[in-house]
DNA sequence: TGTGCTGCTTGATGTAAATCAAGTAAATTT
DNA sequence: AAATTTACTTGATTTACATCAAGCAGCACA
């Protein structure tokens, strides 16, 4: 359960970490469990938790007025999940985060975050990496959601991120890119005739 | 010309800087000058500079196959400026950064960015809560730009950055938007008449 | 064996927004 | 001051995509 925690953390940061610095980091991260539909996150409440997920996948969503769901984000084995800004900032969240599959996750709380970090310099290094990392998807999500036609988005998430046409269904995906399931069908129709 | 830094560090990470460690991050940025429509980036080079706006103000943006701009972020003063796929990655970038307005700039590269991280502690604060920050702002612009209507995009933009409105082209603020300049002009005029 | 889900496709219709085009106003250049 | 460019608006037309609606296939479960 921890083991492939571990592997991510000497990956991520080139390095390999010492069983002291471990220690403090297997303190700080609570084993989950979730099934298929529960909720990490609701709508209005604060997010408790920093997920990483060791097993299934996750999603970040949020509801509109008419009551349409919209993916900001999806989370497999290895990826992160939480709402940082209601996490960092306290504050009551607009999104709501379920699983789609049955999932494990390691969790930490805010402060078991703020603690492990000053505990564990390789810790506090991943953090870093993590938000960079985060910052430069979420840049190129942007770009791709202003510059690019329906057909583009889904060339562009069948390079990226291909293993999620056959994780996700096609609904889902659509929301993802932000554009309508009947688009979705049309153009993927399209491309695959090609 | 480095004491509107000084301060910006000092507010951002709620401390008060030494004169010691504010001597490190004085010797790693160096003074740039810039005058409107000169470039910070050329698309298809590696970015060379993190950049503080002391002064002025600068667009983000790529250009497409058409020849059509789309401008993925507005600089001002306080703010950063860089590509940091291509900085961090040392890849070229597919993004061009000019100057809107005559700039006063302070310009770090990429090495002299990870010296002063490792010299001056609270520096390296701030860089993580810089990450943080525009991970944050990423994640609500790519919320918006899958969930909202133009005219919502439009709201958006005027209760987060009003002076925005006054300070860039409507053009410029459309393609920020991802909408049309006339689609721009149409919903503003709607919003106004209410 | 049926009854209802869920996921996906396909066609018909509607609509928001892009594009095309023209014109005015303001700012820059000469 | 005239000429040119840039910024913005407005109307007409087109288009991409959403919405509405129906139907089908696979799967769950009773």
């Amino acid at each position: 359960m921890y083991e492939f925690f571990r592997q991510y953390l000497n990956e991520i940061t080139s390095s390999i970490i010492s069983d002291a610095e471990f220690q403090h980091i297997e303190e700080a991260f609570a084993i989950k469990s979730m099934k298929k539909r529960q909720f990490l996150l609701h709508e209005g409440s604060v997010c408790k938790y920093m997920a990483f997920i060791v097993k299934g996948a996750m999603r970040h969503y949020s509801i509109d007025e008419k009551g349409n769901e919209h993916i900001v984000r999806f989370g497999v084995e290895g990826w992160w999940m939480s709402d940082r800004e209601s996490l960092r900032m306290q504050t009551p969240s607009k999104y709501n985060i379920d699983a789609l599959e049955d999932c494990d996750l390691l969790v930490a709380t805010n402060e078991q975050l703020n603690r492990v970090k000053e505990l564990s310099p390789l810790f506090f290094r991943m953090a870093h990496l993590l938000d960079e990392r985060h910052s430069i998807a979420n840049q190129n999500r942007v770009h791709a959601s202003i510059c690019y036609s329906s057909d583009e988005k889904l060339l562009d998430l069948m390079k990226n991120y291909p293993d999620f046409l056959q994780r996700f269904p096609q609904n889902m995906l659509a929301s993802y890119l932000g554009i309508s399931p009947e688009t979705f069908s049309r153009v993927r129709k399209q491309i695959n005739a090609k």
